[in-house]
DNA sequence: CTGGTTGCAAAATTTTTGCACACTC
DNA sequence: GAGTGTGCAAAAATTTTGCAACCAG
């Protein structure tokens, strides 16, 4: 699919525009979460790198990076470890597969309109939200 | 705030109905969480405990517990220790101060009709979601 | 009473950090 | 070459567990 490539290719050049060095364990961190379209620990990443020589530590702070740079999500696998999982820039929602991980990018969001009624009924001053679908992916419907 | 009495007694209630037994530590964590309005960590518990003699543990278990019976939830604060909230049995959405921590109950979902077209753009059958607000309470607007 | 529950302390897990060396720019 | 980034191993932080004693029903 072409899109995935392009939203890789964004990402690592994302990571140097704004000045960090593209080392061979970012870059490989960075490839393996975004062929990924799954949602994955730290370890997952670690062991699914192997040989490849890349150190836990680095999975990490990699992680950690491209978070705050907004190319990666935290979601709430809750009750679990922490699990990471690429994203392109815009906001936008997933959709996850309880039974086998695999995860869909929402293109567009839903709830914008939502954000004016929560906010008169709350009182609050909304200025984000998050949300995920939980389900059964085409594959695993049997 | 007559509803909250209600909710922390249901929970009580709740607990003792599905078989497990009322013991003082699990009353005390219930009660606090219940007291609370807001997401908080196992260890947040413990201290706000304090001298009332909760083992740090038994407040793990009762959380689990909780979360179990559907009388609690877990929210993703990212990046952050494992947070609990107390909430009523049905579905809901809560929307969480980013500053202070308050955390309030929207009573109602406003998603149930997102989820058939959900399906249908994903082909995933979607049987859940979560979705939380972020903000500035009424307080912490200044 | 009796079995579920607790506290404690130890273990397991997950995440972060210090430091000497390596690599990107 | 300069300084960021890495691996390693140790430390910190978080969560789980084994077990004897305890207590709610």
């Amino acid at each position: 699919m072409q899109m995935n490539r392009n939203t890789l290719t964004n990402a690592l050049r994302q990571v140097q525009a704004r000045g960090y060095k593209l080392t061979q364990p970012r870059r490989l961190v960075v490839e393996t979460l975004y062929r990924l379209h799954r949602a994955v620990t730290a370890s997952d990443l670690y062991r699914l790198l192997g040989r490849r020589g890349v150190s836990l530590a680095s999975v990490y702070r990699t992680l950690d990076l491209l978070v705050e740079l907004g190319l990666a999500e935290t979601v709430a696998h809750p009750g679990d470890e922490q699990h990471f999982l690429a994203c392109s820039l815009d906001h936008h929602h997933h959709v996850l597969c309880d039974r086998c991980g695999l995860v869909t990018e929402l293109e567009e969001c839903l709830l914008g309109p939502f954000e004016a009624l929560v906010e008169e009924r709350t009182k609050f001053a909304i200025d984000g939200h998050a949300l995920e679908f939980h389900g059964r992916c085409a594959g695993c419907q049997v």
